[in-house]
DNA sequence: ACCCAGGCGGGCG
DNA sequence: CGCCCGCATGGG
C-alpha cells in the first residue's frame, strides 16, 4: 500500500477549528488516526509517525484520495503563503502554535446551512445543531455516518420541524435558503467565478449577510480574498493591532487587506483560531 | 442568576 | 448610508 506524501498537514488543528461544522470528522489523534464521510464513503486517514505520509483507507480509495487532496487543499504552496501571511509578531505566533493548519474546501451548500446556522452562536451548539440535521434527515450510509441534508430535503420541512432540531430563529433563515437553493439559485455554477460575484450572489440569501458570504465563498469556494470578521476576529484584530480600540468592520477589512495580502483568508482562520484559543484554554 | 455566542434583517434618523 | 434593536437556545 502506497501513501499519499503531505506537507504542512495538521489535522487536528484543522478538523477543530470549525471550518465548517456540518465537516465531521471522528479524531483518534494519540493513534494519529482521522476518519469522516466525504459524502460519498467513510474514509479513514492514517497518517505516519512524522506526520509526512497518509495511508488513505476507503471502499473506492481512488475517489477518496482525490476528495482527501481537494478538501485539505494539499496542493497550497504553504511555505509561500506563510511566509506572506507573516508579517507581524502575532500572526508569526499564531503559525507557530497553529502550523500546518488548512483551510478546507468544502460542500458550498453545506457550508452555506452551517454559516447561517452559525450566526449569533457558538462552536459546540452549531455542532449539535448541524449533528441533528443529519441525524433526523441526513441520508444515512452503510458505514452508519450520515450526509447533510441537501436543498430539496430540507424544503419538504415544515419550519417547526426546523425549530424542533433546536436552531431558533435561523429556521426562517435556513427553510428560505433550502427554498431558494433549490430553485432558482444553483450554488454549484458559482464555482469559478470571481470573489465579488459569489459574495454578491451568495447575499441574496435570506439570512446570508456579509460575514456568512465570506466564510461561504472562503471556505465553500476558496476565494482566499474573502477575511470574515465575526467577534473573535473583531476583537483580536482591535487587541493586537489598536491598542484594544474598536474599530469599524469595514475599516477592518481594509487594515486586513492591506496586511495581508491575496491570502488573507488564511490569515483570518489563524487569527480566529489562535485569538478564541487565547481567550479560552 | 447572568452573560455570551463564527450576525442577521428590520426600522429608524 | 449608519446605528440600534430583538432574536432562540444552551453552555460557562
Amino acid at each position: 500500500m502506497n501513501g499519499v506524501k503531505v506537507e504542512n498537514l495538521n489535522l487536528k488543528h484543522t478538523v477543530e477549528s470549525g471550518q465548517p461544522l456540518t465537516f465531521h470528522a471522528d479524531c483518534d489523534w494519540p493513534n494519529r488516526r482521522v476518519s469522516y464521510n466525504n459524502g460519498v464513503q467513510l474514509v479513514t486517514l492514517a497518517f505516519s509517525a512524522n506526520g509526512k505520509k497518509v495511508q488513505v483507507g476507503a471502499r473506492d480509495q481512488k475517489q477518496a484520495i482525490a476528495e482527501f487532496s481537494t478538501r485539505f487543499r494539499l496542493t497550497d504552496d504553504m511555505p509561500r503563503i506563510y511566509s506572506e501571511i507573516n508579517t507581524d509578531p502575532f500572526m508569526d505566533s499564531a503559525i507557530a502554535n497553529y502550523n500546518g493548519m488548512r483551510l478546507t474546501l468544502n460542500d458550498p451548500w453545506e457550508t452555506t446551512m452551517c454559516f447561517i446556522l452559525s450566526q449569533y452562536n457558538n462552536l459546540k451548539r452549531i455542532r449539535k445543531l448541524v449533528l441533528e440535521m443529519k441525524r433526523r434527515y441526513g441520508k444515512r450510509s452503510p458505514d452508519g455516518s450520515s450526509t447533510f441534508p441537501m436543498p430539496e430535503r430540507i424544503n419538504d420541512l415544515s419550519e417547526q420541524e426546523l425549530r424542533d432540531c433546536g436552531m431558533g430563529f435561523r429556521a426562517k433563515y435556513i427553510k428560505s435558503a433550502a427554498e431558494m437553493c433549490s430553485g432558482s439559485m444553483d450554488l454549484y455554477s458559482l464555482r469559478g467565478r470571481g470573489y465579488d460575484t459569489v459574495k454578491s450572489n451568495l447575499m441574496e440569501i435570506y439570512g446570508v449577510g456579509s460575514k456568512v458570504a465570506d466564510c461561504i465563498a472562503l471556505m465553500g469556494y476558496g476565494k482566499m480574498e474573502a477575511f470574515p470578521i465575526d467577534v473573535w476576529v473583531k476583537r483580536t484584530l482591535e487587541n493586537v493591532y489598536f491598542k484594544g480600540k474598536e474599530k469599524k468592520i469595514s475599516m477592518l477589512t481594509d487594515f486586513a487587506e492591506e496586511q495581508w495580502g491575496r491570502y488573507r483568508g488564511y490569515a483570518q482562520q489563524y487569527i480566529f483560531w489562535n485569538g478564541m484559543n487565547m481567550v479560552k484554554k
